[in-house]
DNA sequence: GCAAATATAATAGTATTACTATCAATATTG
DNA sequence: CAATATTGATAGTAATACTATTATATTTGC
């Protein structure tokens, strides 16, 4: 995986940013430390003027490569889903028990990331931290439909969709395949959340993980 | 039920507003069309400019109400969850077997919200509306910490307990009692969201309800 | 019923945000 | 090396998120 990985240009839709910043340096010190900024102070304090400052930058500059922080945050967090599903998918290549092949997938999207440094200017784990902090708030909008239209979800519902099915090819009778999925990637981000903030309404913690529970609630419910 | 809520006053955590808005009509007023508004332009564009507008009343005085429009916002969920708590509570009252109330609370927690006609300021089916499109935001904030330490989140806590209880009786066994009660209640909030603007992962629509999606999954899961 | 206290409205003002526009300086490329 | 594209610097605007002050109502307590 590594190897194909350091060759692969994760892509993103082109309606998301003004200029793909996978195309210059400046591009690039604006996608890694941005990501550093939101996980910082939080995407609500973060604005492109302190992102300038902190890459000694201009704000108008930033601009040329994003319209605004909402289009900045739905790129990291497409960029995110892609990285995902390509893990997901090299993951379950070649694995022909159903079983076992959603077993993996569940275990790729709800355990803890690591960075991988096959991405250069991307620090997956810290990426990971914002996407569990701040993900719903890139759906979480008025133009949600507007820009459901214009794709910016796509590999998101792709990623849903192929854990969609391995669910169905384990059981192709249970009627919530597509719900079931959806609630354990979302779910699990806030399992995460939750084990971090709020200790009291969640089981996951050190010793015990979200993708226990949500393995577990799998094997029980499509049995 | 309708007779008890109708002489009840809905307690949320004193820290929250400056001022109780439930003391004064002009309070009231600011909570009645704080939803409308909320609904009707999002959150996110959201202003007590534009609330004092609607209201016919200064921003100045609304802001002796409420700090900001975050606690703004809490407040709103607060008194949320806070109604669902009654609800809860009196549709589990006197049911003996453990599955049948269990059923009952994740209906009560589940299900699409109507107007509760015996508060007359509020308008709990816009309110659902808002939670389903906007809770979330109310934690993911850098300030999560500090507030859950200050108690804004308790009464949301205490709900998802008293669904852990009900969990543990029907099975004392099962080591996911919490996370199962967060995901639920937290979980259709984002299929409710799903249904109204990504159709195409969740199986959760008018005929298929989020209801029943969460009674089969935690029948099974529990059996 | 009136004085005192309280609540609200009106106005003004500040710092920050979220941009847009223009032009100069610097790199890149053909 | 000239043309082109990119970045930086500066300035400016409208909106946001407040705070402060003072005037005007309204409520309440005696």
């Amino acid at each position: 995986m590594n190897i194909i990985l350091s060759n692969l240009k994760i892509q993103v839709n082109e309606k998301i940013y003004v200029k793909d910043p996978e195309t210059s340096p400046l591009g690039k010190k604006i996608v890694e430390q941005s990501i550093l900024l939101i996980d910082e102070i939080g995407f609500d304090n973060f604005t492109f003027k302190k992102l300038g400052e902190k890459i000694g930058s201009n704000e108008s500059s930033i601009y040329r490569y994003f319209e605004n922080k909402h289009k900045l945050l739905v790129y990291l967090s497409s960029w995110y889903w892609s990285w995902m599903e390509y893990k997901l998918v090299f993951a379950t290549t070649n694995i022909l028990d159903p079983s076992e092949k959603l077993d993996k997938a569940i275990t790729i999207v709800t355990e803890k990331v690591t960075d991988d440094i096959n991405t250069e200017h991307i620090n997956e784990s810290i990426l990971n931290k914002i996407i569990i902090a701040e993900f719903t708030k890139t759906l979480q909008t008025k133009e949600v439909d507007q820009e459901n239209k214009e794709g910016f979800f796509l590999i998101y519902k792709r990623l849903i969709n192929r854990i969609v099915g391995f669910i169905n090819e384990v059981n192709p009778e249970y009627p919530f395949s597509k719900s079931l999925a959806s609630t354990i990637v979302v779910g699990s981000l806030h399992q995460h959340f939750l084990t971090e903030h709020l200790k009291t309404i969640t089981d996951c913690n050190e010793y015990v993980s979200t993708t226990q529970f949500y393995l577990n609630l799998t094997k029980n419910v499509l049995r």
